[in-house]
DNA sequence: TTAATATATGAGTATATATTCATATTTAAT
DNA sequence: ATTAAATATGAATATATACTCATATATTAA
């Protein structure tokens, strides 16, 4: 038995094994932001083009202000940036790594 | 400039560029399962050991019917398992890829 | 069969969330 | 300065969700 061993070198390799209430809560909020079929929708699109808000409204058929509200959320959480071109707002993603986690369930998904 | 090329290896890798109603479903509800932070307290719990209904509760300080009500939930979606030893069920994990991608995302949260 | 233990279920309540409508703000053009 | 276009914001509403209490079910032991 190499308990103790394991244990350490597990510990070392994945030091999260305790979940400390900031962690946790922002891990909730991440997959909060990927539990709604909208922003799912929006982040989606993001992750192929960099869109205005009308175009994501009318890609998406979804109202202007419901898109503007969603990216207000997905900004707060930094998932999306956006630049100015005019009165324009060019959204883009901003953070790849939960890009990834959307990506792998949609595909696991797909495959299933 | 190779963007058809790069087009048709990057459809050719993720044949799910367009989001059926069925994937865009399926890919909420997983996302909407490691929302909540008592769901995943109790993943996380579950990642690391199997666990009765019991014990889990005692360990996370829970009632015994929250965490029933809960592990229904994951149940339905088949992220857990059970067996059953007398009166006592053992609650594990049952989807591998689920828990990769909440691993991924504390170890996102814990390392930012 | 009765009692004890472990778990599940249903109803009620409180909170959170998504959407919509009305309107405000911002930028650029005339 | 006005106007138009693009976007943001706040309030209202409807729905979803998590938790709790009371109670039901299921399994085992006496």
């Amino acid at each position: 038995m190499h308990n103790e061993e394991n244990n350490e070198k597990k510990s070392t390799m994945n030091p999260c094994e305790q979940l400390d209430e900031e962690t946790l809560f922002m891990v909730s909020q991440t997959f909060k932001a990927l539990s709604d079929t909208t922003r799912i929708r929006i982040l989606h699109l993001l992750s192929q083009r960099e869109c205005s808000v009308n175009e994501i409204a009318e890609e998406l058929s979804l109202l202007q202000t419901t898109v503007s509200h969603q990216l207000r959320f997905l900004k707060n959480l930094r998932l999306v940036k956006f630049r100015r071109a005019g009165t324009t707002l060019y959204y883009s993603q901003d953070d790849q790594h939960v890009m990834d986690l959307l990506q792998q369930a949609i595909h696991h998904a797909c495959h299933d």
